[in-house]
DNA sequence: CGGGTGACTATAA
DNA sequence: TTTATAGCCACCC
């Protein structure tokens, strides 16, 4: 699964983003050292389990949308864990208030 | 080694 | 503001 160690640091990443807060893809995996690997963020997310504990409802994209298929389960579920995180969803872009770290 | 894909991004029109 | 284009990286065939 972890194969590559890149998404040991990811997961590290996306776990020390503070409750209420999100990030970008781009933003995460900066952090992880791994400039311009945004797209390697996101496929490692979508290979996440469902019952993973790691908030990884706190990353979206750039222009501050889920980067899911609206009304797609994951979608729905991404948007139900944020609002419990105090982070609204308005017309499908993530206030910029709680934007970034 | 080459071509296509995806939970991305930045820039241009 | 929205769409198009190009660059990006790992993975699969």
């Amino acid at each position: 699964m972890t194969q590559n160690p890149a998404y040991e640091v990811i997961w590290q990443v996306i776990a020390s983003i503070p409750q209420g807060k999100v990030a970008t893809y781009g933003q995460v995996a900066h952090l992880a050292g791994l400039p311009g690997a945004a797209r390697m963020v996101g496929r490692c997310l979508s290979q996440l389990p469902r019952d993973t504990k790691l908030p990884w409802f706190r990353v979206v994209n750039a222009s501050g949308r889920i980067s899911l298929p609206v009304g797609s389960d994951g979608y729905l579920r991404q948007v139900a864990l944020l609002q419990e995180e105090d982070i609204a969803v308005m017309n499908g872009r993530i206030s910029l208030a709680k934007f970034r770290l």
